[in-house]
DNA sequence: TTTGTTGCAAAACGTTTGCAGCCTC
DNA sequence: GAGGCTGCAAACGTTTTGCAACAAA
């Protein structure tokens, strides 16, 4: 299976990282990582404490904790969308896609373009191993566009 | 003088804006924006609130509240980097740049290339009318990698 | 066995809100 | 003059922290 294999692949990111720094390889940390892998989209640390409950039991502090940690080795990113909670998304495994975020309502759609990737991928920079990116377009969307006419 | 006069169109941008949404024209909003608009980098609500006691006083809250106008009107934009506190920064009067934000130190650096800045501002989008954007690499600065080898 | 990690609850911190007075419009 | 805006301080909600018990190494 496809997405066994790649869950399986990102488990062992984790896993060196923990090596590496020293940490250890508890079973909340997996389950957590597991859990993010396996669903679609955006969430913040109270969504995963709430979806969590039903099959595994964990604190929210721990799930704060791990989320540093795949902060720290990329396994998730941190987004600036506005609200009172912090985003995040996994790196991988996601079709590769940017945000277009709308200035006014706030509404963030995902768009894809070929082109634009590979000009962002193919830059390789000197003094810094790239491993992943973020690109929010900033704008209006059709609805608030129609609306204030 | 170029400064002066890229100033006064930022001015009149955020006067427009706020004609249109009927909010008053305060000089406290406009302490904030000058402010802004004259000082380079990235700042959070409280940096504003430190630096512009000395010369003119403003409430906390007051800041806050200008803030949500100029993301609204897109004349700062909000930054996920890591941290405490939101980070913003002027949309225009910087040179395009992009931003390489080490996963391990969190160090942010900033780039310019020609080809992405060009390739992403050719992109129209058929239901979105894209102001601005913000480009995001993730990796490892130079430092960290020398360190963990 | 040692010490990093967990869960819990309390604390901290950035941000928001309520309200009285002020100042745009 | 009316009502939005400000400053202040108190409230809020997310995230962090301290501590005792636990478990990975």
């Amino acid at each position: 299976m496809r997405e066994e294999n790649s869950y399986e692949a990102i488990k062992d990111v984790f896993t060196e990282y923990l090596i590496k720094k020293e940490h250890r390889k508890t079973p909340e940390r997996y389950a957590i990582l597991e859990h993010i892998y396996h669903k679609e989209g955006h969430f913040d640390a109270e969504l995963l404490f709430k979806e969590m409950q039903h099959n595994y039991r964990v604190s929210l502090a721990t799930i704060y904790n791990t989320i540093d940690l795949l902060l720290d080795c990329s396994l998730i990113v941190k987004h600036p969308f506005a609200g009172s909670t912090t985003q995040y998304e996994k790196t991988f495994g996601n079709t590769i896609h940017h945000h277009l975020v709308c200035s006014k309502c706030g509404a963030v759609k995902e768009f894809s373009d070929k082109k634009i990737r590979s000009t962002i991928q193919s830059k390789h920079l000197a003094s810094f191993d790239a491993t992943h990116y973020s690109l929010y377009l900033y704008g209006i969307c059709k609805k608030c566009r129609n609306k204030n006419k």
